[in-house]
DNA sequence: GCCAACGTTGGC
DNA sequence: GCCAACGTTGGC
């Protein structure tokens, strides 16, 4: 099993609307960046583990968790005229972007900041920490026990 | 709202 | 295939 770390901004999607969503769970639309893409068609599988990260907002931070519940699938917002997420270049036959499903497990019971994660000497490796505009990256589970154990502080 | 960092595009 | 220009992301 993997971990990972979905960005989202919560204006648009909160770790709350996954909570209350349907069944608890979304299909993760909308990546458009083939390292991201890369890491849902290659390695991502159900029971994953992923921590839902807020940014664009007041406070930048891992807010709690969510599981893969269903792999990649082919993301029909890239056909859709009218979305932002449309990609004039790619069509049906040979569609560009996918998304995974995840479904909500839990709220960390205290978010654990970007502010903190920088300041952790104990995570040296996470994208988030290199200035990464990566939407998905890889949590190892040193990472991912490490950022737990903050949210229990 | 600014701007640095970085990914993508397209001309050559 | 290089690289400058451009667009986007995301913290501040």
């Amino acid at each position: 099993m993997a971990y990972w770390l979905f960005k989202t901004e919560p204006d648009a999607y909160s770790i709350d609307d996954l909570k209350s969503d349907v069944q608890q769970s979304t299909f993760w639309e909308g990546i458009r960046n083939y390292q991201a893409r890369n890491f849902m068609r290659d390695q991502m599988q159900v029971g994953d583990k992923v921590f839902i990260y807020h940014s664009s907002c007041k406070v930048p931070a891992v807010v709690g968790i969510a599981q893969v519940t269903k792999a990649a699938e082919t993301d029909p917002y890239q056909f859709d005229a009218s979305s932002d997420y449309y990609d004039p270049k790619s069509t049906p036959d040979k569609p560009r972007w996918i998304g995974v499903t995840v479904q909500f497990v839990e709220l960390l019971s205290s978010q654990v900041t970007l502010k903190a994660i920088k300041a952790d000497d104990a995570i040296v490796d996470l994208s988030l920490k290199k200035a990464g505009r990566l939407s998905i990256m890889p949590v190892t589970e040193q990472e991912w026990r490490h950022i737990i154990e903050m949210s229990k502080r």
